[in-house]
DNA sequence: TGTCGGCGTTGAAAGGTTTCACGTCGAGAG
DNA sequence: CTCTCGACGTGAAACCTTTCAACGCCGACA
């Protein structure tokens, strides 16, 4: 690099007053320039334009945000950024942001408080115009303390217990029932339910949609057992794969419902690896149906749920809470599908 | 929300000011609580954060970065943040930012210039203290006059050809070449290189080391296809194997190896999905091994990339070029690694 | 010739924080 | 009793932008 590059000269960034001065006018007519460039004449626009250009200039954007109030950008708090799930919903949000004209950020909590409170904690003094999250506990008292205190939020792929945030959400105790259901209907009498951690409410709805499911169908409440994990990903599926393996035979399910696609991906991986066929031996179902689950060793037949339309609605009615003076909170819910590929169908 | 909470009594938010008038103390010792505590007298101190905590006071990080002239964030640029690859590359640089206390923002730029240009010039506005970026070309004159301008910045998984950044990267000649040895060795005499587009130097490169590697074993020049793709995406690997399952059966290759990973799988699930058996019939070797390689319907081979180092490795660059005065660029070369499964070794 | 309207430009105020040179007060030393 | 010093606390300045009332100027019109 040039030594001489504005920068470099003086270690102080250009700032409007440089570029006033350096163009001959005043402060406000470059602001002006910047803002409202039809208000201004030609030959200075130009002037100004070229000082602009000859100085580096790069607007500060905490002084506007400081005077003007608002960021025009958004930020999604992702459960997480290395699930695909969240990575599609991230890019729902991304492209009706885009649309609005918002800058969005993506924060990772990583399933952590700690990680998540310290994102919003620094959110919320960015002074963020809204926050999409998809967090740990939807009705920790610190998310309604940050509405309170004047930044919206909106609750992507849970609910609120009071309705205090507008929410999208996919029904999932329906997408837990639709799961079983397809289970029985293909025979299975011993189902495990494979999810964790508990604190999860995803995997504890779904989990709660499959009970009322297997009940309904008249099933002993033994037989459908849960086998906890640590985590919704790739490596505890594996793990979890290998403590049903190391069941007694007796005891033993003939299927497993897991209550995500990494999950049973990974478990999937172990059974096949281990030589046991899918689904004869063991049949799995996942959940989101993320692209990898119809690439599977056995294709896996997930419950897939509207991952983008996810994100975009969640986006819009953020955009509405923060434009629009007479916004009323809204609970959104999509409707899961059953996708039935080999891993129970053989 | 109770309507008497703070922000919804007089629409403006708290400042310092009106902690300082609540706590019946000035301006300068409500700040002084905040940034040198130990400044300030215990009976002092508690009735100031008493005060913060009754007005609700949220900091303004837009004034306090407007003074100090720094915001303590970093923020990575991705490529594509639906790539497993990359999310494991954000998640070693996310951990090396929390470690010294950096807030990291990501943005994707989808691979689009135009997106990756927004996002550039409003993180440039914001004064985030740092930037990390897999750009869509290191070349490009724009992200020059960012660092010209005093935003110091580094490549991830690209290098600047003139060396003008710090950049850490995995050497993709030698994946290219490792993987083509290692798909000769296994006698294939005609192999095709599935990736694209032609303007990411990861596909470029990739495909100079096969080339290399396929002359070097004096195969014939014609006999190392290429079938392009429109993006390194799971979809065009699908796309991809439909185009060789219709060539010609004796141009057709006994063996691809793809750009990356979730071309791979893409046009894996496609070949087996049309019944052909892999490798009997067709080896496939990826690029990454990311986690679903090892999970995919036959286990991939792939040339194993060290994600998470090659961003903590990065971002502890970015931290010193911000810190220390006599920094200097530096290019960190990682060395990838073939890792045999079933897609090659029947 | 005097008035008026409109256009282009100006300059000061405001927005919330940090910093720093300065007060103030009480205690301990001489 | 005075002086010094440390511990606490103060208030103004600075950071950079946007906004807005006001101003100067010009041509048009009465």
């Amino acid at each position: 690099m040039s030594i001489s590059t504005p920068a470099a000269r003086n270690g102080r960034r250009p700032s409007v007053k440089d570029v006033a001065e350096r163009a001959q006018v005043s402060l406000g007519t470059v602001s002006n320039v910047l803002n409202r460039p039809d208000r201004v004449s030609a030959g200075t626009r130009e002037r100004v334009e070229r000082a602009m250009a000859d100085l580096g200039f790069v607007l500060n954007e905490s002084a506007r945000q400081l005077r003007m109030g608002r960021s025009n950008t958004f930020a999604y708090v992702m459960l997480d950024a290395t699930n695909p799930f969240f990575t599609d919903v991230a890019r729902g949000i991304e492209l009706a942001a885009e649309k609005a004209d918002l800058s969005l950020f993506l924060c990772n909590s990583d399933g952590r408080d700690a990680r998540e409170s310290a994102h919003l904690a620094h959110l919320q003094q960015q002074r963020v115009d809204g926050i999409l999250i998809t967090p740990v506990d939807p009705d920790a008292p610190e998310l309604a303390r940050i509405t309170a205190q004047g930044t919206p939020l909106v609750i992507v792929d849970r609910a609120n217990t009071a309705g205090a945030f507008c929410s999208v959400t996919v029904d999932d105790r329906l997408g837990g029932r639709v799961a079983i259901e397809h289970l029985v209907d293909r025979g299975h009498t011993r189902v495990a339910y494979v999810g964790g951690p508990w604190s999860l409410g995803q995997v504890r709805e779904r989990w709660e949609g499959s009970r009322a499911a297997w009940d309904d169908a008249g099933l002993a409440e033994a037989d459908l057992i849960h086998v906890a994990t640590e985590a919704l990903s790739f490596e505890e599926g594996r793990i979890a794969g290998e403590r049903i393996a190391g069941l007694p035979r007796r005891s033993r399910p003939s299927a497993v419902f897991c209550a995500n696609d990494l999950i049973a991906l990974g478990l999937l991986q172990q059974v096949v690896s281990t030589g046991q066929r899918v689904p004869e031996d063991l049949a799995i179902v996942g959940y989101d149906d993320i692209a990898f689950a119809a690439g599977a060793a056995v294709p896996l037949t997930s419950v897939r749920q509207p991952r983008q339309s996810l994100g975009r609605t969640a986006a819009e009615l953020l955009i509405d809470e923060v434009n629009n003076p007479d916004h009323e909170h809204q609970q959104v819910e999509f409707t899961p599908e059953l996708i039935a590929r080999t891993s129970t169908l053989g």
